[in-house]
Formats: C-alpha cells, structure tokens, sequence
DNA sequence: CGCTGATAGTGTGTTTGCTACACATACAAC
DNA sequence: GTTGTATGTGTAGCAAACACACTATCAGCG
C-alpha cells in the first residue's frame, strides 16, 4: 500500500492544502453460516497493532471504483463483481496524521474463492466475524456500521444482491440464511422461495445438494434477469 | 470561491501527488409549477462562458457537508435546511485542469428565502428550468442528472423529503404538484392525500388560500413527525 | 344577484401484495 | 426398517395501493 503521507520520495506542491483521498473497503464474506469482515492489523502508527478495514489512496490514473477494486484484490486476491460507494468519511480530524478523505466501499464475495493470506502487505490480516469487529481503527467502527446498514437496504430491496456471496450452485436455504444475516430477522422458508421463484432472477439446476435430509436443488444466478421485478412503475 | 488549481500563494507539498477535492451542489426550487437548478456561468477557463454547477474546494477545517452547506449559502444567502450526500465524482480527466474528485450533493430551497443574485462569485448566475439545463461544463451533466435520479427516490420513499422546497404554508396541491414533477409521473389526488394525512408530517393550519375557487386548506411541516411511518419493520 | 368556471375536498370498492402458518417428502445414517 | 433432518409445497387473512365520480366553495362577470 502506497502511504502519501510518510513515504518519501519526489514532492508534489500545491498552492493550496489539499487533502489525502482513500478508499477503504468493507470486504465481506460468509463462512460457516456468519458474516465475516476482512480485516488488517495496522503495522505502524497511528494505531499500531489495531485492527483496521483495508483501504488505501487514490492513485493518479485510477478513478474511486478503480481504487477500491485494486484494494480489494490485493487484499483477497479476488476481482471483485460488484463494488458498491456507500459514504464519504471526511471529519477533518478523523486521521490523527493529517486530512485524509475517506470513501467508503462495500464489495461481497464468494468464501470460495479467496485465498487465504493472499497478498496482504499489512501487519496480518485475517477474517473476523461481524459481532467481534469493535474498536478498529479510526473511523472504521462507524465505516463498518454504514456499511451492515447499507447491506440491509440494499438486500431488502432485492435479495439478489447477495449472489455475489454465494457459490456458483447454491441452494434455496444458503441464499435464505444469507439474507436473514444481512437483513437481521428470520423471514419465512415459502415466502422467501416464493418471492424468489417470481423474481426471475434465480436459473433451477438440474443438480441437488445430497446430505442427511431431503435432496435440495441447487440454482444458479440467472443470465439475465428475467423481470426486472417492477416495484412501483 | 477559492480556486487551489490557478491561486498564487504559499506552497503545500506532499510526497505523493493529491487530488483536489471539491462539492458541486445541485441546487433546486420550485418555481411557478417548475423546478427549476442554480447555475453559475463560468467567467475563466476550462469552459469559459459555459454554465456550471455551483461548487468549491474543500477547506482545511471543515468536512465535506460543511463544503457543500457554504457554497449554497454563499450562491444563494440562503442557509439550506437539510442536504444530501449522493455520488462522487472520480473520472481522472474529468477536470482538465487537473485531477479533481468531486463530492455531489442535492439541496432544496424554497423560493420564497432566496435573495436574487446574493452573492455570486461567479462571471453570472441564473436559475435555469430543468429542462434546459443540458451542455454544462465539465461532467455537471451526469451530476445533476444522478440528482434528480436521487430526488425521485427520495421523493417516492417519502414525500415529506420535499417540504424544504414549500414556503411555511402551502396546500396539498402544491406539495402534489412538486411530488409529480420530482417523481415524474402523476399521481391520483385523493390517494396523495391520504397517504399524507395519516403520514403524520402534516400539520393542518386553519387558515385558507383563496382563489377563484373553493379556498384551499393551507398546511405546515409537523413538529415531530408523528409516526415514523413503518416501511417494513 | 345569479350564473359560470375553476379548483378543493371527500368515500368506497377492487385489486394486489405481504404475512402467517403445518405437514408430507426424500434421503442418510444407523 | 426405523429414525432423524432439512426440503418442499398452498392457502387464507389482512393491509396497502389503486382506480374512480361527485359535491362544495369561492371569484368574476354579466
């Protein structure tokens, strides 16, 4: 990560203050039925040793989704799907190093696919379930809360916003356990498949899930959304 | 407005290079039945005589929402009630003076407090009908596009979102008419006023506007709105 | 003073969507 | 074959959204 205020090198002047831009990124995953946050132990001050989302600054040809893409894949190793700018975080005082605006992205993906340890050029780095992610560094309690906040929205509007934590054959249940995460209360199994059955949004494989119980079918993300789900025309 | 990007004045340097940052406010108000941006035409270049969104860079000591709060008070003479925070601005070339990232708000006046031609900076400023408001500099074409994007959302969530654009007293046609032109669409009169009355935002006065009809029940914000209005529990 | 024009104001029936709810099914493990 | 476990399925009640038509009140004018 490229630090704009303590490295060294060649200085860029200007006639006024400017302030540092960054993004930080709250990365999510589902592990074992619980929502996980990604999260980097801080190997320099300020906050040595704290935990902390991974972000990190705006680089000059990149524009703010290239930014937090670039983050999230050197963190996790994965090219994320959909990232989603949620806040600014811009208290004059909320990095003690100097000004530093912060914009703030949530980005979901597949457990699957991470590898672990991957690139991470912080302290240490480690998955953490969202109810032991308190007293980070900085701002970024505040960070992670807008972000469950925006996660909840955006899931009640439409449940397919989860796909991207899913694997790529998921079953009903899966799907449903995620969004009673995301959303925070239990929904019912038949409305639940049936408001995703007529989304048109879910493609039923010929495929099943086997275990002790019942077989259940597997889905996949449709190609195209069937009916864009008219809410309010 | 300061301009950090053409001033002359003390140097500040950083080991790495750093945007600018800055607000563009969309500042609407309703004007006899339109709704109608504040434009600032701009007397320098890039885009010369081009019509432009308000806007200022970002100072030392306050955050974005103070940025954006000043340069509609200092546009307008007016101090705007509420603002709203809702994309950001990144495109590298997007400025071609250099890399500028604009923070994009949406802000609502009532006509009735805006001091014409208070203090403008600018080479001109006008009010200018939507529909007009095309061939700005810069990209304030999408800005104020994915203002009134967020303008009917938020209008359709809750129709109070709109009351910063009455005056004090209004009646239930003119807050319609307003909810029509931000949503878009028109809506039926007597289901808008029932979903207002038992809303609770309104305060019923006992006083009329008159015309060359029956007289027209003028309303206020309430104090507290009554109840939060359940949208899903 | 009465007529006209114009907008305000009001109630109901229909439809649609959301919520709640219970039991039979299919498989694995023993 | 018996048991345990999660899957999969339909309906009825309720509330919100929608569509719809008439009467009321005032200003202006003849």
């Amino acid at each position: 990560m490229i630090d704009p205020l303590e490295a060294r090198g060649p200085a860029y002047c200007y006639d006024y203050p400017r302030p540092a831009v960054a993004t930080d990124v709250v990365i999510l995953r589902l592990d074992g039925g619980a929502l996980q946050v990604l999260l980097v132990r801080r190997g320099a001050d300020p906050f040595r040793g704290r935990w902390a989302l991974p972000g990190g600054f705006l680089q000059e040809t990149e524009d703010l989704d290239a930014c937090a893409r670039r983050e999230t894949e050197e963190e996790t190793g994965v090219r994320p799907g959909r990232i989603l700018q949620f806040a600014n975080f811009s208290r004059p005082d909320r990095d003690p190093r100097g000004r530093v605006i912060s914009v703030a992205y949530l980005a979901l993906l597949r457990s699957e696919d991470v590898r672990p340890e991957a690139g991470t050029d912080a302290d240490a780095a480690d998955w953490r379930a969202l109810g032991d992610a308190h007293g980070l560094a900085f701002d970024h309690d505040d960070i992670l809360a807008g972000a469950l906040a925006r996660l909840s929205a955006e899931a009640r509007a439409d449940p397919a916003f989860l796909f991207p934590l899913m694997p790529p054959a998921f079953t009903l249940a899966r799907l449903q356990s995620a969004y009673e995460l995301a959303v925070g209360r239990p929904v019912d199994k038949r409305n639940f498949r049936k408001l995703l059955e007529e989304s048109g949004r879910l493609r039923p494989l010929d495929d099943f899930e086997r275990g002790a119980h019942r077989p259940a079918r597997l889905f996949a993300p449709a190609p195209f959304p069937a009916s864009p789900s008219r809410r309010r025309a």
